[in-house]
DNA sequence: AACGAAGTCAACCGCTAATTT
DNA sequence: GAAATTAGCGGTTGACTTCGT
């Protein structure tokens, strides 16, 4: 049985809802109600639907699960690649990566990249561990390697921007795209330019 | 067979942005 | 224009499963 919260709602009343897994008669009466009323204001398609749950339950759950054309299981090499090449240009934008995987979801391909490539990634940088040439930093007075600025400016802000000359090469090599448009990478580089 | 560690993934939380009243 | 509500996002948690000993 699915564990039960108390939610806050107006005044000091206080509802109690379910949480945790969805039931098989919990997604039925969701679907009927959204494939009837659409979805939106999830706060009184929770209650109306006949649902113990949040409104914000109710929306993760469509859109994770229930919705059509959601595409579930093994995620190809293609894919793969495209959310690795994406990751590399936008970061942990989920949501802006996933809308370029049609049927999967922002959630989908956050726990693929926390539980599959973010281990790669990082064995992969392990073996290769190519040092900087010398030339490359130069040292103070006090013989401390000095970041390059933009990584300092990183620091400082904590706003950490993917590294876009890394491996760029690799990233704008597009002779093994499959089906996927990149179209929208000029536009967005476009973009990004002239702002 | 039993147990703990590690991996996986659905669901929740906290926050911000956008929209409505 | 301000306040309230709703939608959406990324990070995190915790239950469950698989693996290794």
């Amino acid at each position: 049985m699915a564990p039960r919260d108390e939610t806050k709602v107006s005044g000091n009343k206080r509802a109690v809802t379910n949480r945790g897994a969805w039931t098989a008669e919990e997604d039925r009466k969701l679907s009927e109600y959204i494939e009837v009323h659409g979805p939106k204001r999830w706060r009184n398609i929770a209650t109306k639907a006949g649902l113990n749950r949040c409104g914000k339950s109710c929306r993760l759950r469509w859109l994770n699960y229930l919705r059509p054309n959601i595409t579930r299981g093994n995620i190809s090499d293609a894919e793969e690649d495209l959310i690795l090449r994406l990751h590399k240009l936008l970061g942990n934008r989920w949501s802006l990566i996933a809308g370029r995987l049609p049927g999967r979801t922002d959630n989908e391909i956050k726990n693929y990249w926390n539980s599959h490539l973010s281990k790669k990634i990082s064995a992969k940088e392990k073996t290769r561990e190519v040092p900087p040439p010398p030339s490359s930093k130069r040292l103070d007075e006090a013989g401390i390697q000095e970041l390059p600025q933009r990584e300092e400016e990183q620091l400082a802000t904590g706003n950490v921007i993917p590294d876009l000359d890394l491996e760029i090469d690799y990233l704008f090599d597009f002779t093994m795209e499959g089906s996927y448009g990149l179209d929208w990478v000029n536009n967005f580089l476009e973009l990004d330019r002239n702002s």
